[in-house]
RNA sequence: GCCCCCAUCGUCUAGUGGACUAGGAUACUGGCCUCUCACGCCAGAGACACGGGUUCGAAUCCCGUUGGGGGCGCCA
């Protein structure tokens, strides 16, 4: 039997970490398995759910390169088939109406709470032998002979659960649309799904699942639980730490890579091994060595993924991600080959597509304007010599040899009684407007005589 | 309250009864490299939650405690 996974985003927000990393499971499983992943979306709570999302959680799953082979399907689209399903339990006797007000059961419910008791629907109207009608919703009839309930787990063994742990729930609502319980079990039954992977949040879920599978008669999926993703304080997932929108990371210049790797090495371990591109995750990927504990997201090492990767992936590649990134620059006016001379000296400098923008500026700039601290602190009077005989000199250095041109450095500071170092910080505050840069030979070379000519001349009037 | 899941450095993890003086990554500290900042390299500090068992032997198996997480909707 081949294998069939699902991702069923509810599109009532953004797809965030959390959300993002059961997709990748459940992708790298269906890859490495050479099965099928389908995207759909649970969009049955017509009050939140929102077309905005959709399209943001299928943005997000292509950015990070998760691909569903089937789908989107959308649960609001699918309506016959689960009147169709519950219209058989109803006439089955294994479903019944219920016209108890949400009020009653809210208040029953807290009654039994109070008493320390598990909140469970009393079977008011389950004998009374009611048809469908305007403000009744749809029961299951859960069998009085159950003992435990109870399924294997892929990756927790037996999962037990006592027999009053399902009540008599709603299957479908007084307004005519499936409940959540109800419209998962009949997707994943009609889309031939033969492998449940879901966050453990889901495990509590599973008993009443499972009732649904035997009143209809059907073979229950696979299931693996896998933990949640935490925020750094121990607290699910919230706004504030990670869940945010996994186009947010983009925006920020996350590499879609680092955020994969990222992702998978969180409630995933193989070996020692660290860094991982995605067609090595679906390679290696195995849900038998998936963590059973909650994990939490570290910000700083995302970050820290994202600058290995940068530094790590063809520049070619960066320059790709990177472009976004430089709408403000004529990139017009500059080759293709240029731009990845330019990358590969800040690649190793930068942690963020965003950070490597604002550190090439100078680059692409006709003009730039220093920064003030390092102007007072690099241009002194002291080096205004070296400038003029540097410009003056200018056609006799060695701009294309990079070596050579240190030496040529080096020895106008020597006989100039200059240490290389201040001489080596005055031009690159008065090439790059910084003090901090790629190489500065590096920098000349690459930005080329004229413009390191003029650009020492400007410096020239900071300092008088 | 009841039910379920989980438990190795701060964090992510390796570890599947002896190879553990518990390994790697990240973050942190010190050093080297050096024209700046990074990268890189070297070094350091840092964990088996606790208590009982089982066993010749336990991070690894069992039980309990504690702690963390989740669920108990006409939300998904």
């Amino acid at each position: 039997m081949s294998v069939v996974t699902r991702f069923p985003p509810s599109p009532t927000g953004h797809l965030h970490l959390g959300g993002a990393r059961t997709a990748l499971f459940n992708f790298l499983f269906a890859r490495h398995n050479k099965g099928k992943f389908i995207l759909r979306f649970e969009d049955t709570d017509k009050e939140r759910s929102r077309e905005e999302y959709v399209e943001s959680i299928k943005e997000a799953l292509l950015w990070l390169g998760l691909n569903w082979d089937e789908g989107p399907y959308f649960q609001s689209k699918r309506l016959d088939l689960y009147q169709e399903f519950a219209k058989g339990l109803y006439e089955e006797g294994k479903a019944y109406y219920c016209e108890c007000s949400k009020e009653e059961l809210e208040a029953k419910k807290k009654a039994q709470m109070e008493k320390g008791l598990k909140p469970r629907y009393d079977g008011t109207c389950r004998e009374k032998g009611l048809s469908p009608g305007p403000g009744r919703a749809l029961r299951i009839k859960i069998p009085e002979d159950i003992s435990e309930i109870l399924f294997e787990d892929l990756l927790r063994g037996k999962i037990v659960f006592p027999p009053d742990e399902v009540d008599d729930f709603i299957i479908f609502r007084s307004d005519g649309t499936p409940t959540y319980q109800f419209a998962v079990v009949i997707d994943d039954i009609t889309m031939g799904i033969t492998h449940v992977i879901r966050g453990d949040d889901h495990i509590s879920n599973t008993p009443k699942q499972l009732m649904i599978y035997k009143a209809l008669g059907a073979k229950p999926p696979a299931f693996a639980h896998i933990p949640m993703v935490l925020g750094p304080d121990g607290a699910r997932l919230s706004k504030r730490h990670g869940a945010r929108s996994i186009l947010e990371y983009r925006e920020e210049g996350y590499l879609p890579q680092a955020v994969v790797n990222y992702l998978a090495r969180l409630g995933w371990g193989y070996g020692d091994q660290e860094y991982f591109t995605l067609e090595e995750l679906i390679e290696k990927f195995d849900l038998a060595r998936v963590n059973l504990s909650p994990a939490r997201f570290d910000p700083e090492k995302m970050l820290a993924f994202n600058a290995y990767w940068i530094k790590t992936l063809d520049t070619a590649e960066i320059l790709k991600n990177l472009k976004p990134f430089l709408k403000n620059y004529p990139l017009e006016r500059y080759s293709e080959e240029y731009l990845i001379a330019i990358l590969e000296g800040v690649k190793p400098r930068v942690k963020t597509l965003k950070e490597m923008a604002e550190m090439i500026d100078f680059y692409l700039l006709e003009e730039i304007e220093p920064d003030e601290n390092a102007r007072e602190k690099y241009l002194t009077e002291k080096i205004k010599p070296l400038f003029v005989k540097l410009i003056s000199d200018m056609d006799s250095l060695s701009f294309e040899n990079e070596k050579k041109l240190e030496e040529e450095f080096r020895a106008l500071a020597e006989e100039s009684g200059v240490k290389l170092k201040e001489l080596a910080q005055a031009v690159r505050v008065a090439l790059t407007g910084k003090t901090i840069s790629p190489p500065l030979f590096e920098v000349m070379k690459l930005l080329g005589k004229e413009r390191v000519k003029r650009r020492l001349e400007r410096a020239l009037n900071f300092i008088t």
